[in-house]
DNA sequence: AATGAATGAGAATTCATTCAT
DNA sequence: AATGAATGAATTCTCATTCAT
C-alpha cells in the first residue's frame, strides 16, 4: 500500500526487495547530498551497484523514486505521529507538550537520510497522495487536541491555527539540522519558543 | 557595488544596460515560473529577445546571471529595511511595530519577480556575498532594536533572537504568498502572531 | 509446418498450445495497433497475460513471433485461395471472376487482425520462407487460370502478368480498409474496376 | 515557406545551410537504407559530419527531420506535377498522356533519395500539411484533366477516379523501383497499362 | 561588439534477450 | 517448466559554454 503506486513492477522475489531497498538507500543518500535535480539516475545506480536497467524494472521515472521514498518515510512519520499528537497531551503544560511534539519528530527528521530534501521541495515532487492524507489527519489531530485544551476554540479557528503549527514546523525544521546533518539544539530550543509563543496566544490564549 | 563581482563587463553603452535590464528580467520571470535548476540560458536570451551570445557578453555563466538579480534585490531591500528597521520603533506596541516591519517586507516580496526563487532555495544560488553582508547589516539593526526596547537583553541573545526572527520571517514568507503571485493575508496575520508571540516572550519579555 | 520453422519447441501441452495461441493473438492486436517496430516483446507477454519468460520458451526472438504469426495467416490464405483461384473460372464474365477471386480475400484480410501490417512491411519481417513459397503457387494458379482463359498467352507473358495482378491487389488491399478497420466498399468496387481494365487488356485482350 | 514549419530556427549563417543540407542529404540516404524506425538520429549526424548537438539546433526531433525532407521534396514534385498535369493532355491518346505523366514522375521518384520512405510509410510521418495541400492540388489538376477528356463526367465520379488513380500510382511506385534503386521498366510498362485499363473504363469510357 | 552556430558530455529512458531461482 | 529479475548498449534529446564570422 506504501509504494505500489508509483512502482512499475511490484518485486515479487526477494531478490527484487533487495533492490528496491539498495535503490531507495541510493537516492536517499543523493537526495541528501545534492537534492533532487542533481540527482542522477545513473548515479542512483551506481549507489545501489545495480544497472540502469534494474532501476527502471521498478521505477518507472526518476520522479517515482523520490516519490517511493517520500511514501516509506510518510508511513514511519505517520505511524510515529499517531503516537505523539494525542489528546493526553491536552492539559500538560504548554512547553511540556511542545517538548513532546518537538523532540520526536527532530529525531525522525535526522533519522531519515534525504527527508530534508522533500521538506524544502514539497513541490518539486509533485503532489503525493499519501502526503496529503497525511497532512490532513495531523491537521485533524492538532484540531483535537488544540480544541481539548481550549473548548472556547471555534472549529475553523483550531483548524487554521494547526495548519499554521505545521507550517512554522516545517518551515524552521531545515533550519534545525546543522550542515553535517547534527541537531542544531539552541535552533530546537527556538522553534519550542516560537510554537510556544504562537500558541499561547492562538490556543492557549494568554493576552488573547 | 550591485553587479561588478558578477557581471563580465560594465555595460558603457546605454544599449548595453538596456541589455542588460532585459536580461534580468527574463531571469526574474523564469525562475518564478520554473525556479532555477529548470531556468536555461537559452530560455532567457529568447525571454530578453537576445540572442544567447550576449548572454555570455555580460555575464559569465548561469549562475552570475541569478546573483546579479540577487544582488539587485538585495540593494533594493536594504535601502528599504534600512528604512523601516529603525529605533524608531522601539517603544510601539509589539503589533505596531510588526506592521511596520512585516508589511513592507511582504510588499517587496511579491513586487520582487523571482524573488521567491531566492527565498526558496538560498542555497542553491552559493553564497551571494551581498547576501551575507546584508544580513550582517540586518541582524545588526535588529539587535538595535531589541536592545532599545529591553535594555536587560544580553547582546549575544539579542543577536540569536534576531537571527531566528529572521529565519522565521523568511521561512514563512514564501506561505504567505498564494500560487498566483497575489499574497495571502491570513496568512499574514499568523505570521505576526507568530512573531508577536516569539518576541513578545524572547524581547519583551511577557513571560520571561 | 506452420510454425516449426520459428518456434523454439513444439508445445507438446495443452498449456503450452494456450499460451502460444494467447501469445500470437496478443501480438496480432499489436501488430494491428502500432506497428511491428513498436511492438515491444513485454507489450505482447503482458497482453496475453504471460510473463516475458514464457515468450522465449516459445519463441526464439521478437522476429519470430511475428513470422509465426505471419505462417499461420499464410496457411490459411493458402487454404482459402486454393479453393478461390480456379480453372473453374476461366470462362466466367471477367467482372463475375473478379468477384469471386477479390470478395473473399478481403474478406480474409479483414478478419485476420494485424494482417494489415504484413502487407505493409513485407520487407521488415524478412523473407518469410513461407511466403515466397504461397507467391510462387498463386502465382502458378493464376498463370493456369489465365492461360485457360487465352491460350494465345505465352507462359513467360502470362506470369508476369499475374505478378503484377498480385502487385495491385497487395498494394491497393490496405487503401480498401477503413482506418476502423471495416471494409471500404467502395474502394474495392474501383479496385476490381482496375484489375477488369488491367486484365482485359492483358489476358481478355479487349484491345491487344 | 519549405521546412520552416519544422525547423527548430531556421539557419541565418550561410554555414548553417550548409548544415542543414549535410542533414537533410544524410537523412535521405539513411531513409533509403533503413527506413524511418531504424534511422537514428545519431547515424543522420555521422553520415552528415556533424556533430548530434547540430542536428537539434536545427530540428527539434527525429520525426521533423524526415518532414523538412518530405516537405522539400513535396515543393518539388509540386512543382513538377503542376507542369506534366495540364488540360493540354486532354486530347492526346491515353497511352501518350500516361507516359507523359508517369515517366517524368518515375524520374522524380528515382533521383530523390529516401523518397520510397515516404511512399511506403506515409503514416509515420503523421500528417505532413503540404503533403495534404499537395494531394488536394493534384487531385484537382486531374479532375480538370479528365473532365476535359470526358465532359459527361459527373464532378464528384471524376474525384474519386483521381483519388484512386494518385492511389494506384503511390502504390505500385515502390515496385518499380529494383533494390539496386534503379527503375525496373517492365513494371512501369504495367503499371501505364493498369492505369490505361482503368481510366479508359472510368475516363474514356470504353465499356462504360 | 554582435550573432548564432558548434560542441559533446551526459541525462532519462527503452528493450531484446539471458539467467537465476 | 515457469517466472520475473538482470543487463547494458542504444536512443532521443538537453544545455552550458565556446567560437567563428
Amino acid at each position: 500500500m506504501t509504494e505500489d503506486f508509483a512502482a512499475r513492477r511490484v518485486p515479487r522475489q526477494e531478490r527484487g526487495e533487495r533492490r528496491v531497498a539498495a535503490i531507495l538507500a541510493a537516492a536517499a543518500t543523493l537526495l541528501d547530498e545534492v537534492g533532487y535535480d542533481a540527482m542522477t539516475v545513473s548515479a542512483v545506480a551506481a549507489r545501489a551497484g545495480a544497472p540502469i536497467g534494474s532501476i527502471y524494472q521498478f521505477f518507472p521515472n526518476k520522479e517515482s523514486i523520490a516519490q517511493a521514498l517520500a511514501a516509506r518515510y510518510l508511513t514511519e512519520l505517520r505511524d510515529q505521529l499517531t503516537t505523539t499528537i494525542t489528546i493526553e497531551g491536552a492539559h500538560l503544560p504548554l512547553a511540556n507538550l511542545l517538548d513532546q511534539l518537538i523532540d520526536p519528530y527532530m529525531a525522525f527528521i535526522t533519522s531519515r537520510t534525504g527527508y530534508r530534501a522533500f521538506l524544502t521541495s514539497a513541490k518539486a515532487l509533485k503532489q503525493i497522495p499519501a502526503s496529503a492524507a497525511l497532512e490532513d489527519e495531523l491537521v485533524g489531530r492538532l484540531v483535537a487536541l488544540f480544541t481539548a485544551r481550549n473548548d472556547q476554540l471555534a472549529p475553523l479557528a483550531a483548524r487554521q491555527y494547526a495548519g499554521v503549527t505545521m507550517q512554522i514546523v516545517a518551515a524552521l525544521a531545515p533550519a534545525c539540522i546543522a550542515p553535517d546533518g547534527t541537531l542544531d539544539q539552541p535552533m530546537i530550543v527556538e522553534l519550542k519558543a516560537v510554537l510556544r509563543g504562537y500558541l499561547g496566544l492562538r490556543v492557549d490564549g494568554a493576552a488573547g
